[in-house]
DNA sequence: AGCACGCCGACT
DNA sequence: GTCGGCGTGCTC
């Protein structure tokens, strides 16, 4: 028997299946989906790889044997092997890639090189141990003379996989005495045994007999005093699986379902029915903020689940929207599995195996969590589908949304698709009604309406408060409102910059020497950093160019903001929420909660202030900025900016109390602030719509781009000027190419970009061409050249 | 990706 | 002469 293997080597010539010979003993048990380590190459070295079909026979001269299998049941199942190949094909990516992907880094393997000794002569190198790391020999420069010994036979190479799954375990402690053998020992012990007396006692005044190492010390039973009893046989010490449970300490009340409206009745009544019809259709909710589509999910949810089925939610980052997570916690309690990226791999890993297992029903969780093994769904939900974070920006660039689609065809369920804002692609999809719009059209709570929305000219204020970040109608109004006891929101928008150093004297800005871009200041760290190639160091105290101490850096905004704050109305209570002030874990619900307590009278942040909030006692929203963003060179930045001032604005109001909203602003003519402040989704729709039409950019026009990517300059634009000659004579009059073009940032890493970006509107062909263009460009033995294709790119920086 | 092989320039 | 630099081809 043969297994087909995909191997852990993400490149072009090994993105196919290899066979191996399978080991008498795994014959009967080896199923595809499951993880195996193999020989591969010259040196042999082991690599994971995945189990992908069996052949009976095979006609290849040599076959090398699968060395290790590593799991009892397939970690991928029938559905996912084979969305893998969909991934694959739509993503232009590695087979392996997609896999990986779709499952818990704790499932990776790790890989270590040893230099053994062969001959007894070599081991006078070895210290007495039996094997050298291969990279510390490196390191000690060692290399060279081991490298000879090699030549000569004395040492070898030993190559070794091991996956990084690990599971939790606690030592446990139970009493293998009867209660009369343990009074027995209790009346026998020693007077000065004080600690195993202590023990016995315990034992005794408890009807348990199973305690935690960790129970019985905060009790003072030290661990020493177990072995010693474990000794005389009173105690047995075991290990116990624990499930790293990221809410072990949230305190959660069960809820139950609200009432809902008419509308979201319609809504939530539309979807079971295509639930119940097992109809893969797709639904796009459009619900004003407020509008109570989180209620609407959960009884979907609830209702799925009564028919014996599973669910899944996907939000933009659970960790910015803890009510989320914790919502779903109150009406679902342990059904409810969490996978976010705050988690951390272990946490991720016990999450993912609690839905493998079936013991958790409900995945909620960030854009990976599309992949969690869920059997037999009856509902799959995207909130906020607008948001950008659903589409990965690194290989495989899959988009959340379509991988959802895909699994709900597999699973003959509906998808909902939610926001207050949908994409344009989106919505437009539901115009020409191959998704179902679903309208909320009222705030949920009863008598809560839609804020009033100011828009109040910067520009007008100039040098007149004797700040330039608040005008002097904000200050009026965060004063009034906070007097009153009531609650503000600002927000400092900072879509499109970042912190960096600039030098007043010769307007020098420090740079990454590997990539073409400014340093971005971390005051966390104290550190400079470059977010493209990691490069990091210290902040400088002088210019690098004309070593003038004139530095001024410009962090986020935020501390600067809330001290001018502060200048003006010096009693307010104001709680910052930054990267500085969440970086903690669980520092970001804290901060929430302390605001929802009241213990202060403004929040002020940055853009992970926008979303999700649900405060009743907020009253005024402010948007510190509302044009950053509106200028990036970007056929989406007036649609952000839309989306991010509707966000925001979405957090007044929400209780009985009337919520305003005041936007500060130096283009309050621009349509995305127009809008913006109609609150008038569908208006901007239209006129977003015809913009996109005339420019020829989506949802009229689908959108690939290509990159790429060598250490020289010229090889580079070579390359890509080459597969924009390809292209362009293979596609249709309706298709245009645009570029090619170096990117914006050319130089990353030491490599240079090219780029060029393909219009369409029906091109049959294309998917092969490109296929094509990146064999060819494989095979022209052009070395060091990367070429990466993105469908529908969000961003063209 | 990463390993071995093989072909050239810079040293003992 | 040989050590080790990197370009090339291949991985069941």
């Amino acid at each position: 028997m043969f297994a087909e293997v995909i191997v852990d080597v993400p490149a072009f010539q090994t993105d196919m299946p290899y066979t191996y010979r399978i080991p008498k003993e795994f014959e009967q048990d080896l199923m595809c989906g499951m993880r195996v380590h193999v020989p591969f190459g010259n040196g042999n070295r082991l690599i994971m790889g995945f189990v992908v079909g069996f052949q009976d026979e095979c006609d290849l001269e040599e076959i090398k044997e699968i060395q290790e299998v590593l799991d009892i049941a397939p970690v991928l199942n029938e559905e996912l092997l084979s969305l893998a190949d969909f991934m694959k094909n739509s993503t232009f990516s590695f087979k392996i890639s997609c896999m990986q992907t779709m499952l818990p880094a704790m499932l990776k393997s790790k890989y270590e090189k040893f230099i053994i000794p062969t001959d007894e002569s070599a081991s006078e190198y070895f210290n007495g141990k039996p094997d050298l790391s291969f990279k510390e020999v490196q390191e000690n420069g060692q290399l060279p003379l081991f490298l000879r010994l090699r030549k000569e036979g004395l040492v070898d190479l030993k190559y070794l996989a091991t996956s990084k799954e690990t599971i939790k375990t606690e030592r446990m402690v139970r009493l293998l005495l009867s209660s009369e053998e343990l009074s027995k020992e209790l009346a026998n012990v020693r007077v000065s045994a004080k600690q195993q007396k202590r023990l016995l006692e315990f034992f005794s005044e408890n009807e348990r007999t199973i305690f935690s190492a960790k129970e019985l010390s905060t009790e003072g039973i030290s661990s020493s005093t177990l072995k010693t009893a474990q000794d005389k046989k009173w105690v047995e010490i075991f290990a116990q699986e624990v499930r790293r449970n990221p809410f072990k300490d949230a305190k959660i009340l069960p809820t139950s379902a609200m009432k809902l409206n008419a509308e979201q009745k319609i809504a939530t009544e539309k979807i079971l029915q295509a639930a119940d019809e097992e109809n893969s259709k797709v639904f796009l909710l459009e619900g004003i903020t407020g509008s109570g589509k989180t209620e609407v999910y959960l009884q979907v949810i609830a209702n799925v689940l009564e028919q014996g089925k599973t669910a899944m939610m996907l939000v933009p980052e659970i960790s910015l929207t803890p009510q989320m997570a914790s919502r779903f916690k109150s009406r679902f309690g342990d059904d409810v599995a969490v996978l976010h990226s705050a988690l951390s791999m272990g946490e991720k890993y016990d999450e993912w195996r609690r839905v493998e297992a079936g013991k958790a029903k409900v995945v909620v969780g960030a854009r990976s969590a599309v992949f969690a093994p869920l059997e037999n769904i009856g509902v799959i939900i995207i909130d906020e589908e607008h948001e950008a974070v659903y589409k990965q920006d690194n290989a495989p660039r899959y988009h959340a949304r379509d991988i959802a689609i895909w699994r709900g065809i597999y699973h003959h369920c509906p998808v909902v698709l939610g926001s207050a804002t949908p994409s344009l692609e989106s919505r437009a999809r539901a115009y020409k009604n191959v998704y179902e719009l679903l309208l909320l059209t009222q705030r949920a709570v009863n008598g809560a309406q839609l804020p009033n929305v100011e828009v109040v000219d910067f520009r007008e204020e100039f040098g007149q408060s004797g700040t330039n970040i608040y005008t002097k109608r904000l200050l009026e109004r965060i004063s009034e409102v906070t007097s009153k006891g009531e609650q503000a929101v600002l927000l400092l928008n900072r879509r499109g910059f970042s912190s960096f150093m600039l030098c007043r004297d010769c307007g020098f800005v420090l740079k990454c020497p590997n990539c073409d871009i400014s340093l971005t200041l971390h005051m966390d760290t104290k550190t400079m950093r470059c977010h493209y190639c990691g490069h990091e160091e210290g902040i400088p105290n002088s210019c690098g160019n004309c070593n003038s101490k004139r530095i001024r850096y410009y962090g986020t905004g935020t501390q600067k903001a809330e001290q001018e704050l502060l200048e003006h109305l010096p009693h307010l209570r104001i709680l910052r929420m930054d990267v500085d002030t969440t970086r903690k874990k669980g520092a970001h619900e804290k901060l929430l909660e302390r605001f929802g307590n009241k213990e202060a009278d403004v929040l002020l942040g940055t853009q992970m202030i926008a979303k999700g909030l649900d405060f009743e006692n907020v009253t005024l929203v402010g948007v510190l900025n509302a044009d950053t963003g509106l200028n990036l060179p970007d056929f989406r930045a007036s649609e952000r900016t839309f989306q991010l001032l509707t966000q925001v604005a979405g957090r007044a109001g929400r209780g009985q109390k009337q919520g305003e909203v005041l936007i500060q602003t130096y283009n309050p003519t621009h349509y995305a602030i127009e809008y913006a402040k109609k609150q008038d989704y569908e208006d901007f729709y239209r006129k977003e719509m015809g913009l996109r039409h005339l420019a020829g950019y989506p949802p009229f026009y689908f959108t690939v781009q290509i990159t790429a990517s060598h250490k020289e300059e010229n090889l580079a634009s070579k390359a890509m000027y080459e597969i924009f000659l390809r292209i362009k004579q293979s596609l249709s009059d309706t298709a245009t190419v645009l570029g090619p073009s170096p990117k914006s940032i050319a130089r990353v890493n030491n490599q240079y970009f090219y780029q060029l970006l393909i219009k369409y509107k029906k091109e049959e062909r294309l998917e092969i061409v490109l296929k094509e263009i990146l064999e060819e460009m494989q095979q022209e033995s052009l070395r060091g050249l990367t070429i990466s294709i993105d469908r529908e790119p969000l961003s063209f920086m």
